[in-house]
DNA sequence: CTCTTATGAGCTATATGGAGATCATTTTTT
DNA sequence: AAAAAATGATCTCCATATAGCTCATAAGAG
């Protein structure tokens, strides 16, 4: 493990992520969503924070669409004022998981390449 | 109380996250998409990180459903397996978020409540 | 208008999520 | 069969996301 410690200064790994158009569109959509959906049920910030159990500015930050920010305190809030993720409801969420995992039970856990063919179409 | 200052610094804030229900299946069908879909385009899940530029084990954990993952990395590695976030496609998407800005920089900015009834439906 | 409240932005200390290892097990290839 | 590769499950270190403030501004109520 090396340390890229110098004596004026830590030098950070400058793990600078970079994220695809879709994403970052994805991420703000939804914290337009939530801040919409909040704003219809006459719920402060405050408010919503407190029921989602995270800090208000957590939730400034998952209605601007920071990707940097906790799946599950994103989903808690977007659950919370009722934005659906998947555009499914509840049961049919839930139905298809457990379709998913018998599905997936049955295929074999690791995946080997035939061939170097790999398409980048999106 | 005197010895109410104890908690400051001894304390650990131990903020042990709940979530809901509907939160957590999400998140797992989420992950089990994400699993199914890389399985299909025959990549590993060293490959598939890479490309998104996380590491193996986030990978691992986002496939899991673990909800204490950042939203950018899940999204990303969605993206790129083609998991499409809100049942859309790109172009809908963006043209949607494009409407909500613009509508959203016409409403007011904060809430206020005119009566104390809050409902709970979820 | 004044008063009250919500929001936005910035700050610090700290809890913690992520990178990068190792190792055992499972799966695929030869 | 053996060898090679992928996966799953750990661990440590550290960069940083988060909670919890503060303050200024904005917006609604009276």
């Amino acid at each position: 493990m090396v340390y890229m410690r110098t004596k004026e200064k830590i030098m950070p790994k400058s793990i600078t992520r970079t994220y695809s158009r879709y994403s970052r569109d994805a991420a703000a959509l939804l914290g337009a969503l939530i801040r919409e959906a909040r704003n219809e049920r006459k719920l402060t910030a405050q408010e919503l924070a407190d029921r989602a159990g995270i800090s208000r500015g957590l939730l400034q930050r998952i209605e601007k669409g920071n990707l940097k920010c906790e799946v599950g305190a994103v989903f808690e809030v977007a659950t919370i004022v009722g934005v659906k993720l998947f555009d499914t409801d509840e049961s049919a969420l839930t139905k298809y998981l457990h379709q998913t995992k018998e599905k997936l039970a049955l295929l074999p856990k690791s995946v080997r390449k035939k061939s170097k063919a790999v398409r980048d179409d999106f």
